[in-house]
DNA sequence: GGTCATCTGCTTGTCTGACAAGTGAGCGCA
DNA sequence: TGCGCTCACTTGTCAGACAAGCAGATGACC
């Protein structure tokens, strides 16, 4: 089925003109404050119209990489490309991502996430928590497909922490690892018991926070996380596995 | 002298149209899956040219605010705006991100990285750490700028992770809160003794590191950050320093 | 009547040419 | 020498045109 919607079609000009250059200005061929080719030299170079290249630059400045003055060109801006975080680098195959370094970044915030949660949840907090869980758990019976509740109650923890950069940080993260969510609670997670145990890792959490346990909480989420990252199967060499036992069992 | 640069200059026509689009799309007038006004309809509406629509509309590709398809038209993306994570998201202002809320951020990172560096650190690591360091200790005596040795010390700890997504995401930090660690190291800093102390919470790092005390490793990130951030005398309300107190004192 | 190919209108993608606005360098003049 | 001016160049904006892709309507054929 997904051989079917993922035909190759042309790329557009503008997104091959911007990988191009955006491929230069990481390789440090043109490095922090360099001019860029001027418009014209650049349709001549790559054969497309000004329209192409403009397009393509207004989205290498929309992601922080170059900035252009009228009348004297456009420039690699200092910082080229830390504008924003990406877990995947535009330009790049999304393959090239180790979904272990995914998890593990999130094992890092997620654990201080459920601890300061903790500390500062209130009671509207804990309602917000306790609609996905309950979700989660008729699906549990039903058989449905919950991941979205998932998501829901990892982002209610991080808007527990009453930090709107936390928050954010959390809704960005659950948008990109979307799909690893999914096998958790398809029908085969149902009958092979992944979707259980991550409910059961769910509440763990949540009790931990209700109670005001920090450590508890802390604790709760590495678990959560290393375990959902060896449900999936994933062979990260034990590398995540060794680091949890260590950090988790000092 | 900074008044100078930041004169008011009359904003791109791409700018505020693109910052329009966004604005209807965060206030949630357009969700996700609506289309978007024709680039004809936008011509009219904002009375300027295709061109400038075109341009504003890749920006918002390139956020992933949007997706374009030929003879469809353009739709708001799910997942609008959680493409990229920014500390200040593009079109509002950046004086409503609190730095508290910054430094709240990296101090959940940094003590989970400074814990995980100190598992996993080779000696190649430690070498790379004590450059800056010691770039550090040379300012301290002659009262340099040495806000990038800074930079480099914190991405060395990331470094040390081995894990690439981790290290981008302290690359990140760095740019964005780079002003923020100016002070620290200008002449008032010195005089004050703001450099000293920073250094030498630097040092409790790198020493907990180098000995493979994550718990120490742990806890020296989180004093460096909170002492940092008081250090600036960042008035938020003792929430972070009250949330130190908790985090810690467990 | 139902099914299929075709046609049509609309939308985005691309091209071309032009002018406006801003910048820096070089020129000429006092 | 020093000042102002012009000029070439660059990006910003505009206008019009055609190509490519899509959805729905139209119409022919079984």
């Amino acid at each position: 089925m997904p051989a079917e919607t993922l035909i190759a079609r042309p790329p557009r000009l503008a997104d091959s003109v911007s990988a191009s250059l955006q491929g230069r200005i990481r390789a440090g061929e043109l490095r922090p404050g360099d001019r860029l080719p001027t418009e014209k030299q650049m349709c001549d170079r790559f054969g497309v119209s000004r329209a192409v290249v403009r397009e393509a630059i207004a989205r290498l400045k929309a992601d922080g990489y170059v900035e252009t003055h009228q009348g004297l060109g456009a420039f690699v801006s200092r910082d080229a490309g830390k504008a924003n975080f990406r877990l995947v680098a535009p330009g790049v195959p999304a393959a090239s991502v180790d979904l272990g370094d995914v998890f593990e970044l999130r094992l890092l915030m997620e654990s201080g996430i459920a601890q300061m949660a903790a500390l500062r949840r209130t009671d509207e907090d804990l309602v917000a928590m306790r609609g996905p869980l309950a979700r989660m758990d008729e699906a549990l019976r039903s058989g449905a497909q919950a991941s979205d509740d998932d998501d829901a109650f990892h982002c209610a923890v991080a808007s527990a922490t009453h930090n709107p950069l936390v928050e954010r940080f959390m809704e960005f993260m659950n948008a990109q690892i979307r799909e690893s969510r999914v096998p958790t609670w398809d029908r085969e997670g149902h009958a092979l018991g992944r979707a259980a145990a991550a409910q059961a890792e769910h509440v763990a959490m949540f009790e931990a926070i209700a109670a005001g346990d920090a450590a508890a909480a802390r604790l709760a989420a590495e678990e959560h996380l290393t375990a959902a990252a060896s449900r999936l199967e994933m062979q990260i060499g034990g590398r995540t596995t060794a680091a949890h036992g260590k950090i988790t069992g000092e």
